[in-house]
Order: structure tokens, then C-alpha cells, then sequence
DNA sequence: TTGAAAGCGATACCAA
DNA sequence: TTGGTATCGCTTTCAA
């Protein structure tokens, strides 16, 4: 194995001379880095990992933690995963992959280890264990998801809340008085992830403003769940002329159910969803939309670990705003 | 942070000893091991990964190289990440998640600085440029898929070969004589990932062999590109009454548009998928499929870096026979 | 602008 | 059965 010493004999430098020319901590002329960038080249020459963690306490490994769930939409998950993988790289991180039934071991394995310098953890419930114990390490975290306290720790989501009433917003200035939501797996809701309530909150607090009829399903993620749900909103609220779909997984099944039973979309029935802008427009026809931002969501929580890491910004809570996107399920009805 | 040294004092003994007690790598009488071991509680030692790895030369980490394509199903390649992570996880290891858009230079990134010690690389093409430079490596590799030459380096994959050999038979033994077969994605043709050419060669077998007529076309990989490939099939052969669909992404919006064109599967149309079990069955007919075994390939994968990593087995190729399930979704014809 | 040398925190060899 | 210690390959302080 080349060492840094190699280098150096080869360089005729110091060690210490080719660690600064590789971290740029310090001036080096320009004769002298030049034949040392030539000899590494020439003995492609790698830092050993594990010394230089050693020796700088920084691995430049940060963790991210996955949930294995089938209900929650999977293509969704994995596209966080590869914008946090891609965002680490641009600063020079790799990822360690955790999952999160692991749980609260897991994490204090590889941080108490010193594996990783920070830690982005996704799905996070309201009440969440692994919480308490996130704070007590001596990496910071990111969470992507918003736990009912939070204080002391970094956290970047959509504004859930804000994109429940926005979705009721946008049918109600379309006329549309007679609503339902289609909402997330019951298991969703039945460990507290936050995202559900949330939403609900906002979708409830819209539907008073506005001073509509509505009702709200949780949907099991599959052709019966939906199945199931459709009917439920069926027998309480026949008149019900928009859809609220807070569930990826839901939306091809219920696009399939509304035309076997005869109903168009949007002639008859209209439709926006909450999901990746790639999930609106993969469908039979192009949904309005409010955005799942996963790209800038992964992105954002890389920025947050690497701002902490560097004492730039302490921990910060990020909520992004809902944005909207017309396109073709929904319409105006008339009175 | 808590040393080696100082859990050594606690339980006066040398840092050796603490050291032997973690490893099991010589004998510990009892009474030392229980001080040792209460002591570890006592602190909440975690051992540095960097220093153990410099010392050691091992880092219990490996790699794992997963395509970020959305025209393969991105559940399938959530699915072999979490059976990597999870055998991983009882072997001791963790795993670092590199993407196949870094490519070579991923790889001797991590390999080069000793980050692993051992790497799984999945989506590999016939003609992979990065399996010459795995081969260099002082670490052993795993491919998920068989490249052309895989000589000095380890392999494992369903076969393909057999798989669409007995996807074939099962139709003709069901006494259909004219068959299509809907593949994966043109890019996937086009960038010679293998699996598509093994699977169709093993299918262009098997229709020889039983005397079939046969159309095969590939299939893009959301509904129009279904729907272009069902108004290919239908010109060139009418007569069609199986359907073999190596495309997990085209079950769906193919069930949907056979039922729009008004044939019912099975009674107009057999349908054999080739797809893991819970695709099969998560769609509105239970389909009769070819199993992919995401599962096991993914617990093999592990175990075969592993076996090379103590030593106990050389590269090798291990190809999964196929198993066929009958569900609901084909039926036998009559002349 | 550069070099020497002291750690960083483990492992594993050599002794006892 | 245990302890002492050289060693792993790098970073960074202290000196020049």
C-alpha cells in the first residue's frame, strides 16, 4: 500500500509538506506542490481512511437512516436516498446506510464508533425514541420529518400543514363544495408520523375556512385499500366532486376505480395530489399537483449537517413551502 | 471520549487485555472478562472505527453500488439494498451506498482508501468497464449480474437463461402456439445490461424448441411505452394468447389496457411475469410468475464477499435456477 | 515556506 | 492467563 510517506520520499517533501498539499491548510509553493501532486499521481496514492479519521476525528462519512416500510411509497424513499447521496458527494462525503429498524442501536453504533460525522434520519415519527438519544450525541443530526419537540436538533421538511390547505384551497376557489381526503396507510397515522396529522390539520382547517363538506380516509397502499377507502367515501359523501390524495400509492388504483365506475377525470370528479412531481406525471393523465420536494428536501438536510459541522449555523427548523402545480385532473364546477 | 485505555483502568487491566476481551482472539478467564465487560457497560465504550481500522486492517464496512435509473423498478433495487444492508448487519458489517453515476472512480475512491472491505456492485453490464478495475483490487468484489467475462471475480444472478426458457414452456405446455414477449426498457437493451439478453435468448430457446411463433419487443417503462409496445404485439402477431412480461414497470398499465381493449386475462389472454412475489401479487389479478429472488440474491451477494473476505472460498459464479408460481393469470387453451 | 515529531486509539506480536 | 509495546498512516503543533 502507497503511503503518504512514499509520497513524500518520492516528492523529496516531508510528510507533513504532502498532508498540506492535499488539505490546503497551508501555503505550499508552487515548485513543491507540483512535484507532489506528480508523485501522488504517479503512485496514485489514496489517504488511508481510518488514519486520517484518527488523526483529524473527521471521517467524512455522514449516516443516513432509511425506513424499510412498504407503506409509504418506496420510488419516494429511494429518491431521498439518491439526492442525499449525490448532495454528500458535492461536499466530498460518502453515506453509510442504515435502516431504521436498527433503531436507537444503530445510531449510537456509528456514532458512538465515530463512523460518521453527522447523521440525516428519515421518517420520523411525532414522538420518536431515537429523538432524546440524537441529542445526546456528539454528532449533529438532521431529522426529515418534524417530531412534536424538536428543540436542539435540525429538522427539514414540506409544510405539511400549509399543503393541506392549500389542496383544499385550490378545489374550493373551483367551486368544488363537497370534498374527501384520501389519506395515508392507517399504519401511517397508527405510529404518529407526523406528516399524516399534519396534513390532516391543515386539510381540516381549510375546509372550515372555506366552510365545505368534507371527509377523510386513511387508504391502505394497494388496489383493496383503495378499493375500500373509495367505497367508504362513496356511502358518506356521494356528492363529493374532489379528491384530496395524500397517498402515492393510492393514486393508480383510484384512477382505475373512478373510471370503472364510470366517473371522468376531471369532467366528473377532480383530483390533486400530493407527490413527487415525477409520481403526477408517470400517471394515465397529468394530476395537479402539490410537490413533494424530495430532490431539495435531501438536498437540504446534506446543507444543514454540513453548516453544523463547520459551526456556520447551529440547529434550525426548515419547512418548505407547498407549491402548486395545475395541470390536468382538476376543473371548475358550476352551481 | 472514551479510550481502550480507559475502560483498562477501570478494570485493572492492560489496554491488551480490553482488547482481547472485544476480539475473543485468545482466552480471558472469567473474573477478568466480567470486569472488562462491566466496565465497557460502565463507560459506554464504543471502540473507534478509524483507529481499529488502521490497526487492524479491517473496516466492517462494505460497499454497495446501486444504478439510480428509474427504468428499472426502483422497488426491485430498494429491495436487494435492504437484503444487503440487513445480511450485512448479521455478519457485523456496515455498508456505504455509492451510486453507479460516480463509476470507476467511486469505486477506487473508497477501495483505494481503504474505506471497505469488500464491494457489491449491482446493475453490471456485459461489458462493464468497471469490471476490469474491480479486478485490480486489493479488495474482493461481488456482481449482482454477469457481465461477459467475469474470470477472477465473484457473480450471482437468477439465470436469466432458464428463466425464459421456462416462462416459454410453461405457455407451451398450456397449449398456446403463438406468444410475445414484452421485455425490459430499450435503454436497458441498449447499454447491454445483460440480464435482458440472457432472459431473451433463453426465451428465443425455448420458442424453437417447442415450435412456437413468437414476437418479442421491449417495452418503455411507464404507460404510453406499454401501450406502444401492446399496438406493436397486436400487428405483428393478433393471434397472440400468452404474453411474457420481463418489465415489473408494464404490469400494471398492461393489465389496464387489455382490459380496455376489452380481452380478460386469463380467459383472453396468459400472462407470465417475471418480477419479485410482491409484485405479483400486488396487482388486481394474483399473476403467475417467474420469481426474482431479490432477497436471496442479496443475502448470497453477502455471503460470498465474506467467504472470500476469511478466506474460505475463491470467486465464483452462483446462478439461481427459477421457480415458476401458478396464480391466477393463466390458462390452458384448446386447439 | 518547510520539516520534525507527537499524538490519534486501536491491534497483535513478543515476553513473562 | 496477562502485560508491554511497536505499529498502523495520517494530521497538526511547534520550530526553524
Amino acid at each position: 500500500m502507497t503511503t503518504i510517506a512514499d509520497v513524500a520520499q518520492a516528492a523529496g517533501v516531508s510528510a507533513s509538506t504532502v498532508s498540506y498539499v492535499l488539505s490546503g491548510r497551508r501555503s505550499i509553493s508552487a515548485a513543491t506542490r507540483a512535484r507532489v501532486e506528480a508523485s501522488i499521481a504517479a503512485l496514485d496514492y489514496r489517504p488511508h481512511a481510518g488514519a486520517r479519521a484518527l488523526a483529524s476525528r473527521r471521517t467524512n462519512v455522514l449516516a443516513l437512516v432509511v425506513p424499510l416500510r412498504t407503506d409509504v411509497n418506496v420510488p419516494v424513499i429511494m429518491q431521498f436516498v439518491t439526492s442525499v447521496v449525490t448532495a454528500a458527494r458535492s461536499y466530498d462525503y460518502d453515506v453509510l446506510l442504515l435502516t431504521k429498524d436498527e433503531g436507537e442501536a444503530g445510531l449510537s453504533r456509528v456514532a458512538g464508533g465515530a463512523m460518521v460525522d453527522a447523521l440525516i434520519v428519515m421518517d420520523v415519527e411525532s414522538d420518536d425514541d431515537r429523538v432524546p438519544m440524537l441529542r445526546r450525541l456528539r454528532q449533529p443530526a438532521v431529522l426529515i420529518g418534524l417530531p412534536q419537540r424538536s428543540p436542539g436538533i435540525s429538522c427539514v421538511d414540506l409544510d405539511f400543514a400549509a399543503t393541506g390547505y392549500a389542496a383544499v384551497q385550490h378545489l374550493a376557489e373551483h367551486g368544488h363544495r363537497n370534498i374527501a381526503l384520501v389519506g395515508p396507510a392507517p399504519a401511517v397515522y397508527h405510529r404518529g408520523t407526523s406528516y399524516a396529522t399534519r396534513f390532516l390539520a391543515g386539510f381540516n382547517d381549510a375546509v372550515a375556512q372555506f366552510g365545505l363538506t368534507a371527509v377523510a380516509h386513511p387508504c391502505g397502499s394497494n388496489f383493496d385499500g383503495t378499493m375500500e377507502c373509495m367505497r367508504q367515501i362513496d356511502t358518506e359523501l356521494p356528492s363529493a366532486t374532489g379528491l384530496v390524495v395524500h397517498n402515492e400509492m393510492a393514486l393508480a388504483p383510484l384512477l382505475n376505480i373512478l373510471r370503472a365506475s364510470g366517473r371522468r377525470v376531471p369532467e366528473d370528479m377532480s383530483v390533486v395530489a400530493v407527490c413527487p412531481t415525477d409520481v403526477a406525471l408517470g400517471l394515465p393523465i397529468p394530476l395537479t399537483s402539490l410537490d413533494i420536494p424530495t430532490q431539495n428536501i435531501g438536498a437540504i438536510a446534506v446543507e444543514m449537517a454540513m453548516h453544523q459541522l463547520d459551526g456556520r449555523q447551529g440547529p434550525e427548523t426548515r419547512l418548505l413551502a407547498p407549491v402548486l402545480t395545475e395541470r390536468d385532473s382538476c376543473l371548475a364546477v358550476h352551481a
